[in-house]
DNA sequence: GTGAAAGCGCTAACAC
DNA sequence: GTGTTAGCGCTTTCAC
């Protein structure tokens, strides 16, 4: 019913051209004055951007994408949204806006079946134009990909490729058996990460070094799958405690698995860490507020973050040194951890 | 060196043209062939899909979105990535799948003066043409937003607008802090959350209603400012620890808050609930795997990111009713509370 | 069944 | 200083 000039074209939502009508001037000269280029006279600015704030307008992300080669916005990619990723999310976050970059978290949702792989799709589909560049968290394939850069975050079996951040996960795990031997614990059990990550193998590899370097002997079924997750692990912790020669401490390869350790622990009426020791990976935020407080390994994970973010803008600028970056752990010692109850 | 046409157009990019050209046909047949549309021969049909596969290629979502009216992408809009948006982008993101949405998160990254107003520059940026509805978190302002259809999860005070889903703030702090007094508790102190939020003076108001009810006069002293965060709660926590006539029993804001209260307690040497007993808010993850567990009100809060894809997307398929949905919390009793230290 | 032409909102050359 | 022209990658009429 209302004619087709007296509004704008698409219904609520501001273009450029609407800036320009309003102002009296061509959309180009809207364009300089909102990048600040050269070559506007400051009347004419003065008056588009004072249209520009009564519109409320703001460039459309996806046009300018489009034709621009940069676009200046960061994308990181995650399988899912869990409190490791994001930890790394916060820190991308900061270094993000610190360096200049818009950010975009991007999650797969792929339920089920085409879990694998969900990175290589959702980087064709946002690395057409809108994002610059990517981090990608835990990837399942080793995909070599080249349409822009990417750094990965703890990649896949295989991907030592070089912009890639990892932890020490070998150095850290060693450290954390070693912290379990050095309590006294002789029978400690390890709970395995996600198998197809360099970090859960490297973990379990430290795990066997520092006990055989003690001169303990690795016993299989002391070994069980967590999968990084905290209900997994609490199965498999379960079945650790109900074993006939129990272990008196565990190692599990992150924080979730560790929280949902004592959380089995618990609930099978034990005392952490008085009947078992239980040490994590990564410090995450909740193993500082649970009770006990998590005796875990460092990882700055904001850092890690943060880390990613300048090795991605080194890369978009041009700069080629992607050396991998390795960070080391430390140990923390807080409250789950004790000497075994036998030598009370 | 390398001439001009025997390699793609821009480096590393396949484009909808470079499929066109080893296929032998026009850009406009792969788009049809891509996007399933009718008038395309089956030999055609079968010899796009491959060079498509061959090159993994995908359509951008940019390229796409602009030309199209809607997208297929949802935004969700959070100032930060923690616990509590976390678990809705979790919902959320199972919800968009089933629906055919994708989804987008994004960080406003507004770190100090800009803080306010953040969802609105978000908005403006992505409604460009990127996402066709949005779900933004905890917004700080009231603008009324007309782009795009959007979804206020816990809104600013004042946005009372009907595309909203809250909690039963009032109801559940009026249960939380029932429960105390049921428990024997007398003096009972509020860490508050976020000012500007209607949870939060809702929460506030809930728990004096509860005192006023049982005939306790509420203490000014014993209500404090935790803004919904760890650190803040932990410092309040502390400040109502010491005090002369100090509390035996605290109704945290939200779960968060209630950790941040728990951990304090501790490091002042107190057990909670033996010392203090803690009722939080929300039912994050963290709340499950703290020792002890906490009580505290039960948030659907994957459920609510669920819930807020399907109103955005009603509101997409152009249905009228967007109630403001209520959804109820319910009290769990888990470690954190018990009858107060002079009832022993 | 297929391709030529137009255009989404914007920015980068280049005229004027 | 400013506007005209062209084109980013894609989809959509509409001829052929």
């Amino acid at each position: 019913m209302s004619g087709p000039s007296d509004q704008p074209h698409s219904p609520g939502r501001v273009t450029i051209g609407d800036v320009a009508r309003l102002a009296g001037v061509s959309i180009p000269t809207v364009s300089k004055a909102i990048n600040g280029r050269y070559g506007v006279a400051p009347a004419t600015l003065k008056r588009v951007l004072s249209v520009v704030d009564e519109l409320g307008y703001e460039t459309s992300i996806v046009a300018s994408s489009l034709r621009r080669q940069r676009t200046n916005v960061l994308g990181i990619l995650v399988a899912e949204f869990e409190p490791f990723s994001v930890e790394l999310l916060k820190g991308a976050s900061t270094a993000s806006s610190e360096k200049g970059y818009e950010l975009l978290a991007y999650s797969s949702l792929s339920r089920g079946k085409s879990a694998i792989g969900w990175e290589r799709r959702s980087l064709s589909r946002l690395a057409g134009t809108l994002i610059d560049g990517a981090i990608i968290v835990t990837p399942t394939v080793l995909a070599p990909i080249e349409s822009i850069p990417v750094v990965m975050i703890d990649p896949h079996t295989g991907q030592e490729g070089s912009a890639t951040i990892n932890s020490d996960s070998f150095g850290g795990a060693q450290i954390a058996t070693q912290h379990l031997i050095d309590l006294g614990h002789r029978n400690i059990a390890h709970i395995r990460g996600r198998g197809d990550l360099i970090s859960a193998r490297l973990r379990e590899d430290g795990y066997r070094d520092a006990l055989l370097r003690a001169g303990l002997q690795p016993r299989p079924e002391n070994v069980r799958d967590g999968g990084y997750q905290f209900r997994q692990s609490a199965q498999a912790t379960q079945e650790l405690l109900t074993l006939t020669d129990r272990p008196t401490a565990i190692f599990a390869a992150n924080d979730m698995s560790a929280l949902g350790a004592m959380s089995a622990a618990q609930e099978l009426g034990l005392t952490v860490p008085r009947d078992l020791s239980i040490v994590g990976f990564d410090d995450i935020p909740e193993a500082r507020s649970s009770t006990p407080p998590l005796t875990t390994l460092v990882q700055p994970l904001q850092e890690i973050g943060v880390r990613a973010v300048h090795m991605l803008s080194d890369l978009l600028e041009g700069e080629d040194p992607p050396q991998p970056t390795y960070l080391s752990a430390r140990l923390v010692v807080r409250g789950s951890t004790a000497p075994p109850p036998d030598l009370y």
